[in-house]
DNA sequence: CCCCAGGGGTACC
DNA sequence: GGTACCCATGGG
């Protein structure tokens, strides 16, 4: 892994900090520290230097985002989000921790959804070094009792976190197989776990399994949309891709950062 | 005390 | 098909 190299059309702090990842944090050097699997990376951009732990597939440095943004219509709201937070790319993380961090994402602000995942961390997950825990197993949280996971702050979503753990655990649905599936039936997969709806399941799709079209509406988006004339329009998602394209996803979080900074 | 948060399940019409 | 209300908890 490179310890250093010059990067172009990217954004580490917009790619960090737009809500898509919950466990980095930037510390006063301006360096940023996050644990990315079993492991505690440290990243700096400097300008075009990117220095650190780089891998360039989660950070989604192997695509080129001047031909995904040329696929994105000429909406002046989304036009103006992508030059707004330019070099912003779609990370690819892992699965579970994205599907169990979006479990516990619902009405929380993201705030507390990143305590909860520390939470979880701790609580659950093997310890790296003197202050970092990697994100549990499935089988850890598959075997946790209802009390410790609300102890984690989880409250009601606690039994949906455990049901779907034990659902993966018991071989019952396969994350592996969900980015070799079309859209939308690795939607209709997820949807399967009680309390994973399709705003949910397309976190996880877009963000863990590759799935660049999955568009997530939640109440931001929906002031987004709102923003861009969708008012009355029932939000589908054939209307999603035919407007935003192959790439939609990416539009989708170009807009979510950009209707959060402003 | 109030409203809101990267929602979804359920009951009911 | 839609809508009202519930879930647990903390931020502002």
């Amino acid at each position: 892994m490179p310890r250093q190299i010059y990067v172009t059309d990217f954004n580490l702090a917009a790619t960090l900090e737009c809500g898509q990842a919950f466990r980095w944090a930037r510390t006063a050097d301006g360096w940023f520290t996050g644990i990315v699997g079993q492991r505690v990376c440290r990243l700096r951009q400097t300008g075009k230097l990117l220095e650190g732990d780089i891998d360039r597939h989660y950070l989604g440095l192997d695509v080129s985002l001047l031909d995904i943004v040329a696929t994105f219509p000429s909406d002046e709201v989304l036009q103006h989000a992508v030059r707004q937070h330019w070099g912003l790319r779609v990370l690819r993380q892992e699965p579970w921790e994205t599907l169990a961090s979006f479990i516990a994402s619902s009405t929380k602000q993201i705030i507390q959804i990143r305590q909860i995942v520390e939470n979880l961390s701790h609580r659950f997950g093997e310890q790296l070094d003197d202050n970092a825990y990697a994100f549990p197993p499935v089988v850890k949280i598959a075997g946790a009792t209802l009390p410790q996971l609300r102890a984690c702050k989880l409250g009601f979503r606690a039994e949906y976190l455990r049901a779907a753990a034990r659902l993966i655990d018991d071989g019952k649905l396969q994350l592996n197989a969900l980015p070799v599936m079309e859209y939308e039936r690795a939607l209709e997969e997820l949807q399967k776990i009680h309390g994973v709806g399709e705003k949910i399941a397309n976190c996880t799709l877009l963000f863990s399994c590759g799935f660049d079209q999955a568009f997530p509406v939640d109440v931001w988006m929906q002031r987004s949309l709102h923003r861009l004339g969708w008012r009355g329009k029932k939000i589908t998602r054939r209307k999603i891709l035919n407007h935003f394209g192959p790439y939609a996803g990416w539009a989708q979080q170009y807009l979510f950062y950009s209707e959060r900074s402003s």
